[in-house]
DNA sequence: ATGTCTTTTTATACATGTATAGAAAGTAAC
DNA sequence: GTTACTTTCTATACATGTATAAAAAGACAT
């Protein structure tokens, strides 16, 4: 029996989340404000921290969201197999929402609705044979290089929008051959070679590493 | 010949830097304002910006010195152990300097005075046999890997100190076993699994994974 | 000296997230 | 009805990064 006493809201956290949805269908992530936002709920932007903490909050409610509506792709039987499928999906998943970034930095865990992808990891690690300390480990690692993979190419992509040289431009621009002989040997070729999506490369060693061996098939 | 007209400047960007160390070394990175850094150098804010673009250019110049200034461990010869003791360092180097993961989202190169640490992987990488474009991306995986480890580690070390119940606690708390079984085993024992630093157990997985295997000692 | 040109510095202004204080709008006790 | 209490909402204020416009300060030509 919750207390029916005090004031009685005009909006709600589910009001604001509708309404953050429309500012960013309109105007993108970048155009939500709190004063935009407090605006569309036909509010005032104090009003909207008596539903929300923070900024960072409201976000994180748009991005479980999000994340509760990504694929669950099919899962192969081969528990390593099975690791890289999810991992892949949620690298995609979370590259699908650039704005993620700003928030995954939070934890180890994505987001509510997308518990799925951890559990699906651990899951096929302890099919593996692994032990659960192990599992959770293989889960973190492939978080950390999935979080740092999407962090970079967001960062390199917002760079790319503003124009002008790049960073690493200039960097290779002014390069010591002496000091640094390998690097200036690959000189210009730089942005070619890193522009390839090595996710996967990456990830598959990860797995092939930390997963015991699959006994040859008799 | 440079040009030697126009009033002549009172602040230099050396100076800035100079200032924003003593600033930082004060009151630490969050109170590094460019309205107090101005007062630092005595000047006004907007000035700074002549000398700097902007406030994340003046945060990469300081971790440009910063990173001039890690340590260079001593290599061992094989490749394989090279890359490691390389990676770790840059691991421990940029966990050193917390403020590092603001500005570390720029691009797939630390800083400048960081250069070193990618190029002795690539060196390392290519001693062992690799494609100049397998070693790159052998780098800017490890990078990433690296990357999204110290990200995660200073966003959850961030969390601690405001206190309060972690995110994962809440999200431990309401979990439905029977969607996620295996997270709702692991129960509470999430935060002491999670506390283990499983960097270079990845980072080996890695390595044995996208070096070529050595062949065995005759 | 005076005016023009260039570079650096200053003053002012704006948008943003959010702290703080208090007003408003209900319920409950009397 | 009046008063007390609780919850929600509003108004105002502040710190921040930085845009914009104008002022200052020197070099140079006349």
């Amino acid at each position: 029996m919750p207390a029916r006493t005090g004031r009685p809201p005009r909006i709600s956290r589910a009001d604001i989340v509708a309404a953050a949805h429309r500012v960013i269908e309109a105007d993108g992530v970048g155009g939500l404000t709190m004063r935009r936002l407090a605006k569309e709920v036909g509010s005032t932007p104090m009003a909207l921290y008596h539903h929300v903490r923070d900024k960072e909050e409201l976000l994180l409610l748009l991005l479980d969201e999000y994340a509760a509506g990504l694929p669950r792709p099919d899962l192969p039987a081969d528990p390593r197999e099975r690791v890289v499928v999810v991992a892949l999906a949620m690298r995609d998943g979370v590259a699908g929402c650039p704005w993620a970034v700003d928030v995954l930095r939070a934890d180890d865990l994505l987001a509510v609705g997308a518990l799925w992808y951890p559990e699906k990891i651990i899951d096929a690690a302890l099919d593996a044979g692994l032990t659960a300390e192990r599992a959770v480990h293989l889960y973190r690692i492939i978080w950390h290089y999935t979080a740092g993979e999407i962090a970079v190419r967001a960062a390199a992509g917002r760079r790319r929008e503003e124009g002008g040289p790049t960073y690493r431009d200039q960097v290779f621009a002014g390069l010591d051959p002496a000091a640094l002989p390998r690097l200036a040997a690959l000189g210009g070729r730089w942005a070619e070679l890193t522009a390839a999506d090595t996710y996967e490369l990456g990830l598959r060693a990860l797995v092939d590493g930390l997963l015991p061996r699959p006994r040859a098939t008799g």
